[in-house]
DNA sequence: CGAGCACTTGATCGCTTTCAATAGCTGTGG
DNA sequence: CCACAGCTATTGAAAGCGATCAAGTGCTCG
């Protein structure tokens, strides 16, 4: 069975949906051009491993559409995720010859991939790549920093009410917004996603969603349709009051 | 009382201890007199804030000397630290117009300090410099993952062995390395801080520290002057067995 | 000597984990 | 069609770990 498939198909960078917040986002049509020499697509299915901890990294590249996850995982099991990958995301490190983490698909995914070599090769001749990645790294530095803080300081509470208002805000900031404080989108995530992203056990993560909802903060259809009626309300139990200096 | 002094005596950035290691790493030495043209020092003194969460960022650079810590709060006062700042790290983030973090001193400390905008300019015209931030910042983006392991799935006596080990290995970097399993170096931290910086309680590192001694895991003289024996020993009671990806 | 501070230690409380049972859903095969 | 396996999710009861509250030690500095 083909587990990934490659396409060499060369769909034009021009009408590509991520093309202005990737890591190409600020190259010219002429850096773009060299950059379509070297790219190709990569299919991924839910559930299937990218890439895994330790082994050697061959390509770099941005996720076109659907979720990944980025996790480490100790001998004796426990695993924490530490980073959601969604569309326009780098994967990958420039100047790394192995993985430091696992990646896995989420969702069926398609990746723009780049082998490391050339693309590095190209990084060094086109500043428009660097500093677009400067700008990405930066503020994947500050979501982590704002997650240390979750998972330091924050209770289970806060920690689920924490990481719904991150994906509220997320699909927001893609799709349908509604301009009142309501706010309604789909959980990417199982339960024991969730509690690997959050620290927590998958029964912790089960009660304390059952608490939000018999407190009226979240509306559950089915287990993955949530419903938000007001978004203020999410971010006090989230501990973060109103502004939250939260930027993804 | 002059809390911080502004010196702007020119230190010959050739003879600087940071030389190789900071945001000018990959520097000639024609941008180097570039950089010292705009550059200036200013000195703090240990427990002083440096940079307050919010605050207008006018200024970035690097620590030439000491140590301080990068912390966030919560409305009610929870604190949890994001990063530990060495000599040579960066502070400040191009790009970005009100600070995102608490930045305090924890020993006495001298940076190296650029106004914002003209940094800002010059790394535009100056791939070497971007390129080097590029590289601190996709370190300091594992060590904060390789914390949000800790934070998320370690146990409070892991917690602290994890921390004792990174110290150990970074002041090893600097100085007398034992090529032996043994190791000893002082606690830049007091127990309250070692607790921002895990996610515990005060209490509950001094406690986990003085296990760790019974056990002989590690042997204390005075509050702060640790000596480890046995290197591999602390690290599986960090649960990073052996080799453990961490990199700063 | 006494105040202030960093640290240690003890006792108790409570939140999250652990262990366990159950429900709901989907797909498979008799 | 129903039975059953496999999976995700929920819920309950009990245990354990770290937090909280509280007291006390040792050190430095005025």
């Amino acid at each position: 069975m083909l587990l990934s498939e490659t396409h060499h198909d060369h769909m034009d960078c021009s009408g590509c949906p991520i093309r202005h917040r990737a890591v190409c986002a600020r190259c010219d049509s002429e850096e773009l051009e060299r950059l379509e020499e070297i790219k190709y697509y990569r299919s991924f299915q839910a559930g299937q491993n990218i890439i895994w901890s330790g082994d050697p990294l061959e390509f770099v590249g941005s996720v076109v559409s659907g979720i990944a996850s980025l996790s480490q995982t100790m001998e004796d099991g426990r695993t924490q995720m530490v980073g959601l990958l969604l569309p326009s995301d780098f994967v990958g490190r420039p100047g790394r010859d192995s993985a430091a983490y696992n990646v896995v698909a989420t969702t069926d995914l398609v990746m723009c991939c780049f082998r490391k070599k050339p693309f590095e090769q190209m990084m060094e001749r086109t500043p428009h790549i660097a500093q677009r990645l400067l700008q990405m790294t930066l503020d994947e530095l500050d979501a982590a920093r704002e997650w240390m803080l979750v998972l330091g300081r924050k209770t289970a509470r806060e920690k689920i009410a924490s990481l719904l208002a991150i994906i509220a805000r997320r699909s927001a900031s893609l799709s349908k917004s509604h301009a009142d404080g309501r706010m309604v989108f789909d959980l990417p995530l199982t339960r024991e996603a969730m509690a690997d992203y959050l620290g927590l056990t998958l029964e912790t993560v089960s009660r304390q969603i059952s608490a939000l909802k018999k407190d009226g903060v979240i509306v559950l259809e089915g287990k993955r349709h949530v419903i938000v009626p007001d978004m203020d309300r999410l971010m006090e139990e989230a501990g973060d009051d109103s502004d939250g200096g939260v930027l993804n």
